[in-house]
DNA sequence: ATTTATCTACGAAAAAAATCGTAGATAAAT
DNA sequence: ATTTATCTACGATTTTTTTCGTAGATAAAT
């Protein structure tokens, strides 16, 4: 069994989180290039050691490992990304749906549009659930 | 068209939103104690001037409104939970799930207890989608 | 060989959010 | 009529999160 996530990161670590699933290993500064790139416009800039920081305490807390070898150190999360989405949604989905999981699964359905080949996977599922019964 | 939300609470407010949306009106001391009873053990009491001074605020950004022809003020939310539940799950889908809201949901599917009848409706909410192409 | 750029570490300031204490007013209880 | 309880207003403190500046070390550029 995958093991459960205590550690809660804050908005700004989680974004950096993200950037780190979806490239893999990074430098601080390559994250901070992307953060920017990311609210281009939208807010000021976010400073390098601002970035630095967080990353450093997202180190300390054990969201992120680092290689150390090279005076420029290495970033990688320590947390999956499956595990780490199943957990906030579940506090997402009491915070704000008090409870009530098919609600927002439909409200979601409602609201995006979606191709025929998710309605066909989202329909399997529901076959497998089924069938499990 | 119902109208967009453009005031995000913080935490604290969103559980105080809850109440009041199953609720309806209520005074702060009302909320006060269903907010204790909630975190019953898990956390320390909430003292009675922190609920206050949170649901005066949330009067002042227009969360919420009050009738303060009594002395005891009694308040409401003002905005509805469903046009606030979409706007803070689209918020989350894009922060945890980068956007992928299918993922969500099947995430959640596979997480969740799902009743017969609870499935059914998504079935038929899909083919609802199915049919408007 | 110097200068310039780039790192980390770290303290501390700034901003945001949550908590509480106190004062003064009104109502309820005795 | 007094005392006791309860309410709002509001400033201030505390806690959490985000942001940044500076110092010292190493690497890169000139």
């Amino acid at each position: 069994m995958s093991k459960k996530i205590n550690i809660k990161p804050t908005e700004a670590e989680l974004e950096i989180l993200q950037i780190l699933w979806e490239h893999g290993e990074s430098t601080v500064r390559y994250v901070n290039e992307l953060l920017n790139k990311r609210r281009r416009g939208r807010q000021k800039e976010i400073g390098y050691t601002t970035t630095l920081k967080l990353m450093q305490l997202m180190h300390e807390k054990g969201l992120a490992s680092r290689n150390e070898e090279k005076r420029t150190h290495i970033y990688t999360a320590k947390v999956r990304e499956n595990e780490m989405q199943k957990a906030l949604l579940d506090k997402f989905v009491d915070k704000t749906f008090r409870g009530a999981a098919m609600k927002m699964v439909m409200q979601t359905l409602g609201n995006h549009k979606t191709s025929q080949k998710e309605l066909d996977e989202i329909k399997a599922l529901i076959a497998t659930i089924e069938n499990k019964k």
